[in-house]
DNA sequence: ATTCAACGTACTGTATACGAAATTCAGAAT
DNA sequence: ATTCTGAATTTCGTATACAGTACGTTGAAT
């Protein structure tokens, strides 16, 4: 039984995929259309595409006016890392205990995030992958299906800095803390020292945020 | 400058409202041309919502196989349960410190509440502008959007456990013990009661539901 | 030169049309 | 009576068509 899958989410990840690459900057207007005629489907599951982007905070739009990629703004990803930090947190504390595997695998991943320089995309796809095999373990998919949806926003304010600042890898430190105090502490004193790293990156990541300049256009 | 609101918007309501109000019980399909011949609209503002619905977990939908209503299921209460009693005490938590007018609203709304007998929609329409006056100090505003959004599900059990039981009340204790820990002790006080009695009504909710009868398929 | 207005273009939001998959019901075989 | 099969019908997912609105552009008036 092969499951089919609809065309709206694969637009939905092609056009997810264009944002965090860069091709669709900040600002940047999106007309249905286009999009459509690009990937050879009609307007209809663009659309639908579209508004779920929307719907997630990833996209603008007003009625009559279509859809923008919403612009880079401190005060959201304040919002929506103060959500983020209490949910991973959450998911940390709830999980089974975690499996010898699952630290081994963690640390396998920073090893090939410390390897990978010169692409922010790859970069980005290890961290989500070491938060998803951080929270692997907790029952509860709403809260991990929700999890994963949010993180795309500070996903694309991480993105848009490291191409901005040059900064083509990603720290390990704050991933080794964490590890650390899940192996001694157990999952509480994980849950902690998650929530102090992911502030201190949030506020690191905010400041360089207040400080941009304004939206190009397009 | 009037602002036009969108068709599927209005079509979201009016589909949330008949599941509220038990016109579309658990289990029950919805035909997207059917919805769209009653409601006077075409087929495609119709899906937009129904997708819409879908994603916030109101609505079960696999390829080629459309919309039915989520049915009721134990496990799913007690996974959002357990997202929102973090959200809200978050919120409350991250409040500023509330002015005494709002204290007031809060008892008025239950005074209100408790002279409503007979009308559980009404009941929860209380129950849920008591809930937004709450957190109405919170400037998270994207925490706020979640919350409300997540609420549509405890709603729902709420709403069936209301019918089912022919309990066309609803009890106004926890929130006098909220808002008396929110005037003697503070947000953080508050916030603990909250999670508290948050707990006890998820619990007594879920036990219910556990032992439902399964879903008519109609 | 600048500003305002009227027009045209283009894009959105909504409606309708079409092809394919799935459910249902009838009828035959066990 | 029950179960399997297969055609008919429903309904979904996608494509296309249409109408109304927002925005740009041009031209005229100050």
């Amino acid at each position: 039984m092969i499951a089919r899958v609809p065309l709206r989410d694969e637009v939905y990840r092609q056009v997810l995929d264009r944002i965090h690459r860069g091709d669709l900057p900040a600002g940047a207007r999106l007309r249905d259309a286009e999009l459509a005629s690009q990937l050879g489907v009609s307007r209809t599951p663009v659309r639908e595409a579209l508004l779920r982007l929307a719907r997630e905070g990833v996209l603008d739009s007003s009625m009559g006016r279509g859809f923008r990629v919403r612009s880079l703004d401190a005060s959201e990803l304040e919002e929506v890392g103060a959500i983020l930090g209490a949910l991973e947190s959450l998911a940390l504390r709830l999980s089974a205990e975690p499996p010898p595997d699952r630290l081994d695998r963690l640390a396998e991943l920073d090893r090939r995030l410390e390897q990978t320089r010169g692409d922010a995309v790859v970069c980005l796809d290890i961290e989500d992958e070491w938060h998803r095999t951080l929270l692997e373990g907790c029952p509860n998919r709403r809260l991990l299906e929700l999890i994963a949806s949010l993180r795309q926003v500070p996903r694309r304010y991480l993105a848009a800095f490291m191409r901005d600042a040059g900064r083509l890898s990603l720290s390990t430190l704050p991933h080794t803390k964490i590890a650390h105090a899940l192996r001694d502490g157990g999952r509480d004193s994980a849950a902690a020292v998650f929530e102090q790293q992911w502030r201190r990156g949030l506020a690191e990541l905010g400041a360089w945020t207040a400080g941009r300049t304004p939206d190009p256009k397009s």
